[in-house]
RNA sequence: GGAGAGGUGUCUGAGUGGUCGAAAGAGCACGCCUGGAAAGUGUGUAUACGCCAAAAGUGUAUCGAGGGUUCGAAUCCCUCCCUCUCCGCCA
């Protein structure tokens, strides 16, 4: 949520890049500003009668003390047409305050002067590539079919007990999962970062803090009888773990790190390009998470996207990154980047890590703070990044590692796997 | 699920109608003391919003949340939420 008196104070500013993210409402700001400004008018009335009611019931007190009982009766008959103003005007405020929060809600977070405009996923911008994308035999296989062939996925079974978008991993795959997960763990571990295990679901007031509700509801799983929400990704509960928090500066950056499951209704989204592992509803992903000053918070991104690209490079899988355009990114973001693996069977690019700055779009709704120089509150800046999220990068290792004899485990995986071929 | 107790500032904890944004202690910060430290000692130590160009200052709100009684509520009443203890169930 965007900080009204920033955009009262920078409208032209926030106009300007909100067309960047072609953002179909900009008269909502202009509304923004007025409902802001009757706010205050409001109360500043409002504080004003307080103010006199709180005097006078002051007044009465003192003279009740001294028994001058006559004097303090004049006087609460005063305070009586006091009251009728407060309640009217605190009520107005309260109205004033809810529509204010309703639109303000409603604008996404402004993108960084690198974004490129654009709307379509063909506007991101490609960074960089990565990595020779590799020529495979003639009969190479799709990753699903691979995971077939040597039992290691079994999605019939999943649609069995649950539905489509939840397979079942066997042997040698459920193996696989666990292996990258610790490996995705303990590098981050040795980058600083410091674990978290947290809940699954998650209450309303989480999923308003990292921007999924209202927005998003209709993606989350909901749990109606205990008003919860299966998590979809593991920024959800670990950023909130800093709503209503004030951080010491020397606190900063704070470094979490967390593997969960995500569950994603991915409503409407069916057909070719979501066969096998490349969408699901339930899949596996280690998170990161930082908290930082805003001064430091573009530098840290770049961190974060070099140790997603480290991941990738251990693993010997060729990628690209993309910077996505204003209409592609999220919004919640201010600045994203894509990282894509090339799938070598299916002749095209898997997002499988996403890393985002966001300013203090989030840290404005979780009112997550720290202490600054002055001694003063101010919003922290917030960023997250997958590294990463499983089930595109299994597709992309059996695919690019198949021979005629089997799939070869990347090095760095043997030591968790504890095999070196999948045969 | 049944029965009971309770939710106050960073923490412990006092406060049952007015002088309470809130005693006291601990912690923390800064200063004094010291060769240095401990002890001791002094001062300070919530958040949000408004007014003000800004600082200083000042107004308002906040003692789990919301409503009510009252001139006046942390304190009384109602509703909800949460936590703890005991019982039941149980990885």
């Amino acid at each position: 949520m965007l900080q009204v008196s920033y955009i009262r104070e920078n409208r032209e500013h926030v106009l300007e890049r909100l067309a960047v993210k072609n953002f179909k409402q900009p008269e909502l700001v202009d509304e923004v500003i007025k409902l802001d400004e009757q706010r205050r008018q409001t109360q500043n009335t409002l504080d004003g009668i307080s103010a006199e009611s709180n005097a006078a019931a002051k007044q009465i007190g003192e003279l009740m003390r001294t028994g001058k009982k006559e004097e303090a009766e004049a006087i609460k008959s005063k305070s009586n047409t006091y009251k009728e103003d407060i309640k009217k005007l605190s009520e107005q405020l309260s109205s004033i305050e809810q529509e204010l929060q309703q639109k303000t809600v409603l604008l996404p977070n402004l993108p960084h002067v690198s974004v490129p405009k654009g709307s379509t996923p063909e506007e991101n911008e490609v960074v960089l590539e990565h990595g020779a994308r590799p020529e495979l035999p003639a009969n190479a296989l799709p990753h699903w079919e691979l995971a077939a062939k040597y039992n290691l996925i079994d999605f019939e079974l999943g649609v069995k007990i649950t539905g489509a978008g939840f397979p079942v991993y066997k042997g040698k795959g459920a193996k696989l999962q666990r292996a990258l997960i610790a490996f995705f763990l303990d590098e981050a571990e040795k980058a600083g970062y410091d674990e978290r295990m947290v809940p699954h679901v998650v209450n309303e007031a989480s999923g308003f803090g990292t921007g999924q509700l209202p927005d998003k509801e209709g993606q989350m799983y909901h749990v109606g009888v205990d008003n919860l929400y299966l998590i979809p990704t593991a920024e959800v509960p670990i950023t909130n773990l800093y709503r209503d928090v004030i951080l010491k500066a020397d606190e900063l950056p704070v470094q979490n790190c967390g593997y969960t499951p995500c569950f994603r209704r991915e409503a409407g989204s069916y057909g070719a390009h979501v066969r096998g592992l490349n969408r699901l509803h339930q899949f596996d992903k280690v998170e990161l998470v930082q908290v930082t000053h805003p001064d430091q918070s573009y530098e840290v991104l770049e961190q974060m996207s070099a140790h997603v690209q480290g991941l990738l490079q251990k693993l010997g899988l060729p990628y690209r990154v993309l910077r996505l355009c204003g209409g592609d990114m999220s919004f919640t973001a201010a600045l994203t980047y894509d990282m894509e693996t090339w799938s070598a069977a299916q002749q095209r690019w898997l997002e499988v890590s996403s890393v985002s700055n966001f300013e203090t779009f989030q840290s404005n709704r979780l009112k997550l703070r720290f202490r600054n120089s002055e001694g003063k509150t101010q919003l922290a800046h917030t960023l997250n990044g997958s590294a990463l999220a499983l089930p595109r990068i299994v597709a992309t290792l059996l695919e690019n590692n198949q021979t005629e004899t089997g799939i070869k485990i990347p090095e760095v995986l043997v030591p968790y796997t504890k095999f070196e071929w999948i045969d």
